[in-house]
RNA sequence: GCGCUUGUAGCUCAGCUGGAUAGAGUACCUGGCUACGAACCAGGUGGUCGUAGGUUCGACUCCUACCAAGCGCACCA
């Protein structure tokens, strides 16, 4: 609805400019904003109050200029100047009511697919193997599925990339822990790693023996010594079952295939630190091999180092960093690489991104995007930790998570089976976790709670999940379904109208989600089309209305709102339930 | 010391590339169930948008300085 009035508006700019009202090298973003006062009309555009200035005009003379230079369009009814100069767009009430109408007979809801779909790649979750996936993995998690999810319904070409830690001095350490218990004949137990990581370091650092065994370890790691390599990748692949797991629990896309290490880099660690010698970057500083690179200094004239070669040989994470980048602008062509990495790491990405650039490891078209995101912090505002002080592991945290919730849905429905508690419970008590985390900017530090987020009132996943299970309710009554449903909605009632409007934003809603990142702006929308859909069942009887006309209308109107928010959870990587 | 991020109602958070009177939820107060699921809806109280300047017709939004919190700044990732 934005693009029509955007194709009006700079329609009567081309004819002001060719009647010498407006400069012609003028050519101004044309800005439609969704009003959020009824007696602002539907639409309205700030565009006479920008180039009053240059046009040496009064605001609101400019704006009767545009409105006279615009065509007439039954789309909309009346174009009017309000307050300083902005312009206010009437929407024609029929226009709005095929908009709704085509969304619902489109399975796609009326969201158009990018005709020139990018490639872009993924970075997200990346947990380390070494050790057992904890809360600070949730983040990466959640929010870097929900904006691939919602790429691909816009229609791009998303590669998911993981770019687990299964590579470092570390290994050496569990590695030689490994081959100690099987030397004593003690069975593998590795179904809890962090217990495992835990007692490994514990030998590492009571025996000298120990230790030096676990750094011959590494070495001949690197050196692809065959049964350590064996060692390692029977170690990896259990710890990987343990994250992907926790995927399956999540409702997380990502899978093996999805995978892709930092040692799968290994090979080409040698090669960057060559481009970048040939490429004249490279500067011995203290032994190390670095980077200096002008935007990275400080006041007193001293550049920040990138150090991708250590004085001892090894390579640092900036190394394979570059390797990834240079793979997946290379090789996988990749338009846009984005990475869900915590927001500490931001200096280290502009670094390795600014350099990667410099290098040629990426196109400058190549955009590579650095999506931080805050701490996860508890009701005491500091790093969520357990009672003790230890970091909280992401399975004990879902747990509980799905413990409470089952409490709470028993709570409501005391007579519900054991079974079906067990099912609402889980999926209510996954998705509120996920939905509490994606529904705030990702940039901010958040505060956890369980009450607030398993609460029913409010911007939280249950209240949401209600509302959907409520249009399921409806048309399970009417013996309808909801997803086939189709033919023309008339929208009479104002409470129709607002809803309908909504409906119409979602496309816009996306584009924020995928252009920037932020999940958080379909959070708010769906919470609002539940909130507006609320209010119109309130008012607008569906079942019993006035006429059988009527009552299909609302069905219809019901119908995409339903389906809108289902869509919207599911992108966000949130299932809906028929009954709760 | 330098840099990044954050600072909006008692609390948890929105506020889209500067736009119309700063919005939700929660808490508190008022109404509404012989139910299309009240797990809901309608309404009210509550904010000098960290502080001080500046730019602008217009600033929560941009610029500068300062204050506060968190986090980064050479061989961990």
């Amino acid at each position: 609805m934005k693009s029509v009035v955007e194709a009006l508006l700079s329609q009567a700019i081309e004819t002001l400019k060719q009647q010498g009202v407006l400069a012609e090298d003028v050519s101004p973003r044309i800005n439609i904003q969704n009003t959020k006062d009824k007696s602002h009309g539907d639409l309205a555009c700030n565009i006479a109050m920008m180039l009053a200035k240059p046009a040496g005009m009064n605001p609101r003379a400019l704006a009767e200029q545009i409105i006279a230079s615009l065509p007439a369009d039954p789309r909309i009814n009346e174009a009017q100047i309000a307050g300083p100069g902005f312009i206010n767009f009437f929407v024609n009430d029929s226009w709005l009511e095929q908009q709704v109408s085509e969304s619902l007979a489109d399975e796609h809801l009326g969201i158009k697919r990018a005709i020139q779909g990018e490639t872009i790649v993924v970075d997200y979750s990346s947990p380390n193997l070494a050790k057992e996936m904890h809360v600070g993995h949730l983040r990466s998690s959640i929010i870097g599925d929900a904006v691939v999810k919602a790429l691909e319904f816009e229609g791009h070409t998303v590669i998911r990339q993981n770019h687990v830690g299964d590579w470092g001095t570390q290994f050496g350490m569990l590695l030689a822990y490994m081959e100690e218990q099987q030397n004593n004949g003690e069975s593998l137990d590795l179904a809890d790693l962090e217990g495992f990581y835990r007692a490994s370091k514990q030998r590492f650092d009571d025996s000298e023996d120990f230790a030096t065994r676990a750094r011959e370890l590494v070495v001949a790691l690197q050196s692809g010594d065959e049964y350590c390599n064996k060692l390692w990748a029977e170690f990896n692949s259990i710890s990987l079952e343990h994250c992907l797991a926790l995927y399956k629990r999540l409702g997380v896309s990502l899978t093996a295939k999805d995978v892709r290490g930092e040692s799968a880099y290994n090979n080409d660690l040698q090669t960057i630190v060559e481009e970048l010698t040939q490429a004249k970057l490279l500067t011995e500083s203290q032994g190390a091999q670095c980077v200096f690179l002008d935007e990275f200094k400080n006041k007193e004239g001293e550049t920040l180092p990138i150090i991708v070669q250590k004085a001892g040989g090894g390579f640092l994470y900036a190394t394979s960093d570059l390797a990834a980048i240079r793979y997946r602008a290379q090789q996988l062509n990749a338009d846009r690489v984005l990475y869900f990495v915590d927001q500490r790491q931001a200096l280290h990405f502009n670094q390795v991104f600014a350099l990667a650039h410099k290098a040629g490891f990426a196109s400058e078209q190549t955009s590579l995007e650095h999506l931080g995101f805050g701490t996860m912090n508890g009701a005491d505002g500091k790093p969520f930790k357990t009672r003790s002080g230890g970091t909280v592991k992401l399975v004990d945290l879902l747990d509980e998570a799905e413990e409470r919730a089952i409490a709470l849905v028993r709570s409501k429905n005391p007579d519900m089976s054991e079974e079906e508690l067990n099912k609402i419970g889980k999926a209510v008590g996954i998705a509120s976790v996920k939905y509490a985390d994606l529904s705030k900017d990702r940039a901010r530090d958040y505060i956890f709670n369980f009450d607030q987020m398993l609460s029913f009132e409010g911007n939280t996943a249950p209240y949401l999940m209600y509302a959907y299970t409520r249009v399921a309710s409806i048309f399970e009554k009417a013996e309808l379904d909801m997803n086939s449903i189709q033919g023309d909605i008339r929208l009479e009632h104002e409470k129709e109208k607002d809803l309908a409007n909504k409906l119409m934003q979602f496309s816009e809603v996306l584009s924020r989600v995928t252009l920037k990142g932020q999940p958080h702006a379909l959070c708010s929308y769906i919470y609002e089309v539940a909130g507006l859909f609320s209010s119109f069942y309130e008012n607008c009887p569906i079942l019993s209305a006035d006429s059988e006309e009527q009552k299909l209308s609302r069905l219809r109107l019901a119908a995409l709102a339903g389906r809108t928010i289902k869509q919207g959870l599911n992108i966000l990587g949130i299932s809906t339930l028929e009954k709760m």
